[in-house]
DNA sequence: AGCAAATTGTCGGCTAGTTTACAAACCTTT
DNA sequence: AAAGGTTTGTAAACTAGCCGACAATTTGCT
């Protein structure tokens, strides 16, 4: 690829500010770069090399599967986020892909061994790498709380909320989203049926708090969303 | 505290089996000790400095608790663990404590800030470390997909098998488990409540798969616990 | 435009598990 | 050994949310 752009697409990373970008040009790692549209399904757990991925653009859902066929929504990942062997270690036994959400997605990786050289070589990027890590297993755990105790409307507030503060487009208490998500991967995520999660999205639509259709969600005033 | 130890201390550890004797001498970085008994409270979050510990000796179990005072059981914690800030950073809003389960506990304690010196000083160790955290989200991203998609005697029998392999006496395929867990703790760890973890634990009893008391847990026969 | 596929809406019946409530068994302390 | 607290056992009423089924709507495709 376009020898320029490898290091620009670091550079874009929280992770790598702290380098020079004479230190990021010297580790130019990226191996691989790949678009991908709507719909398309991307294997990278089982893959013949672990891998770590950068979504350049668009969305993804990791999605993963059980014994009995059960598909699970694990993230939904925006523009910027690090997907794959984040714990450096690969393992067959988890069995996830990436699905393709909006329209146009491109996604570039690098491959673990060299990412663990970097590392070693710069203890103050492994550092930030840890925290990066460490701050991702705190929302699961945060999630994983919220699954226990809330029950499924409070669940589905909370991701609205959550959502529009990461991707919408704020206007005072008003936010704008482009929905890329159908109510089966809402209810996916929030963990509940699909009838259910429909239910209280129309419910939330009745109260005037939120106006949804299948290209945009509009949030009239976050505050209500409780 | 008595110096020839506290290196044992780290030695221990499988985070620091990489490093040779003399390297660990060399950090020394433990500053606290402390031993505690069955029912204290030891606050670790929201302490003054930010702190990352290891359990020597003993049990206990991280409690949180949310705005309405809902207690949740996040992880029981064996002699070998590391509790604490380990994401590397202080986060004021999550509200957790741990509390003691067995007769006598041993914990010691150094600061975050001298382990990210130690850190950046150690690549090597570096690596080992964010390898351990991420292994860590992979525990807890397994536990909640359990939480998800299965029920609570599924549920009760993986957590009895997990603790079984990690601290029970083997023979042959009986387990042998000293049980200081309460049935209220069983039913936090598992997400149910009290009343079907007790209704579980005698069906499984009645069934002859596990011989219950509050002394000790035996299973007869692991293969049967699914 | 017209058809097929995907997505959303709606409705009972059903069930796993919660809640409330109380009693029995047990451990600890004096 | 009696008292008091904690932990377990059990039962009935209740409910959030699941499941199956089907219709209506929207979207993509040729």
């Amino acid at each position: 690829m376009y020898d320029e752009l490898k290091y620009w697409y670091l550079r874009d990373h929280k992770l790598f500010w702290t380098l020079s970008m004479s230190q990021i040009k010297q580790l130019c790692i990226i191996t691989g770069f790949k678009k991908a549209n709507k719909g398309d399904i991307i294997y990278f757990s089982s893959s013949e090399v672990p891998r770590i991925y950068l979504l350049k653009k668009g969305n993804i859902k990791i999605v993963s599967i059980d014994e009995n066929g059960n598909e699970t929504i694990k993230e939904i990942l925006q523009k910027g986020d690090l997907f794959g062997e984040l714990s450096l270690e690969a393992d067959e036994n988890i069995n996830e892909y990436a699905k393709v959400l909006t329209d146009e997605v491109s996604i570039c990786s690098f491959l673990l061994s060299d990412f663990e050289d970097l590392l070693v070589r710069n203890p103050t990027l492994a550092l930030s790498y840890t925290k990066f890590v460490g701050l991702k297993m705190k929302r699961f755990k945060n999630n994983y709380s919220n699954l226990v105790s809330k029950d499924a409307k409070t669940r589905l507030c909370s991701f609205l909320k959550d959502w529009a503060e990461r991707e919408g487009i704020q206007d005072g208490l008003k936010y704008r989203l482009t929905n890329y998500l159908t109510q089966v991967d809402i209810a996916q995520i929030i963990c509940t049926s699909r009838q259910t999660a429909t239910l209280l999205l129309n419910e939330l639509e009745e109260k005037k708090i939120i106006l949804y259709n299948r290209k945009e969600i509009i949030i009239e005033d976050i505050s209500k969303l409780n």
